[in-house]
DNA sequence: TGAAAGGACTGATCTATATCAATGTTTTGT
DNA sequence: ACAAAACATTGATATAGATCAGTCCTTTCA
């Protein structure tokens, strides 16, 4: 009878992205006649927060963060791993300029439709425009779900939720090499690189992670769960 | 020169819901008659997180929260006022459940759509779909400015974010009657009810706003303004 | 209309986590 | 290969805001 709902801090939101399997062979034509594929380096600004809007980026190879700015902080809203949308926001004709800013965590390669072809896709193929409104409500659930992680839950449960994260989702592997600083992996659980350090080393001296430099492996991933649940 | 985006806690998205205007009258019609209206008195629950989807939400009339819970802490999401859908996450087929609560801070009347008219006419009507894809986007853009808010600002900040949200937004008239207790105004501030009590007296003191009681008039609206900005 | 429950308010205390400051360690670019 | 910059780590300190405990006020409903 476990009714209540748990909210991870996840970076990742649930949905495949299959929309591209719903276009014609003919509209995917167009697609890639409407598209480049542009490489990106580690560190590089892939959109600016703020800044026209004139295409939808599609994450072909690579890793990316998609996170706001003020000047003085910065929260991370999502990870865009292989085959997913940078975001979709750039749909709406609402909306001229990107509402969040992306950054390359490795090198990257990313499509660029451009965002009329992409619209006239929207609206000559009902199928296409259905899959788009499930990416978009699921980012929103995964939006959610990370909103109310990093409000309420303390610290060593959003670092514990991010770890399980980086494991299950994005590397899926229970060890890798992150490549992220300590200030990143800060601006995704929502805490200073200094908490991060330390709760990390704490984890470690659990034994509930092996830590040594960038790389890392998760141990006790049962524990670890609870903590990311209790936290 | 400002460059810098400024984010809100506001609870409402900007966009101006004119998805109905884009149906012909046969759908119209049919919308009509797969719809029931059903009147909520305050404090009732309007959806519950994690229960099935079988309708969209309309608001008709009325002032309702849109929330996450997980028995201990609650984190309002969004206010529903008049002419607003109460989330379209419903619209997913991915997503049998509901990701989140709703309650009615005041009476309030809902329309229930039945969800599978609703997705016919998303199938049958591109125009309508785009509208929702709108509304889709702009609640994220919405949320992501709350997120932000929440996680970077300090308590008077967010506090001061509300007060004007609900003065422009909500109420539209820098005096009003708050039909929320000190408890509701902290979820929406994400803060406990305490703090709302001192933050309000100081902001009275301090002559940003008169209050007492219910009522509540905004004074100096630029002066609270920039406390949202700058804390 | 009076008792009970819920909400408003105040003051005292506590604590999680940021911030600051300093040192050692990698990485980077030339 | 070396200097400079960026990153990692550690310890000490500060503080915003939660929590707790109590009182008073207001609404509700029997």
């Amino acid at each position: 009878m476990e009714n209540m709902l748990r909210f991870t801090g996840c970076t990742l939101s649930m949905h495949q992205c299959r929309c591209f399997e719903k276009l014609t062979g003919e509209e995917h034509d167009f697609l890639d006649a409407s598209s480049v594929l542009i490489k990106y380096k580690r560190g590089e600004m892939i959109c600016k927060q703020g800044s026209f809007v004139s295409h939808v980026m599609y994450m072909e190879k690579g890793l990316a963060k998609v996170f706001l700015e003020n000047g003085l902080n910065t929260l991370v809203l999502r990870i865009i791993p292989d085959g997913n949308f940078l975001g979709l926001a750039a749909v709406s004709e609402e909306l001229g300029t990107f509402p969040y800013s992306g950054m390359a965590y490795v090198d990257s390669e990313i499509r660029q439709v451009d965002i009329k072809a992409f619209r006239q896709l929207l609206r000559q193929n009902t199928e296409f425009a259905k899959e788009v409104i499930d990416i978009l409500s699921s980012n929103s659930v995964q939006i959610y779900g990370r909103f109310f992680c990093l409000t309420y839950k303390q610290a060593f449960g959003r670092l514990a939720d991010i770890l399980i994260c980086l494991a299950d989702r994005i590397f899926r592997n229970t060890e890798f090499d992150l490549p992220l600083t300590r200030k990143e992996l800060g601006e995704l659980a929502g805490m200073s690189p200094e908490t991060v350090i330390r709760m990390l080393k704490e984890f470690n001296d659990e034994g509930l992670i092996r830590m040594e430099g960038k790389y890392l492996e998760v141990i006790d991933y049962e524990r670890l769960k609870k903590i990311s649940e209790t936290g």
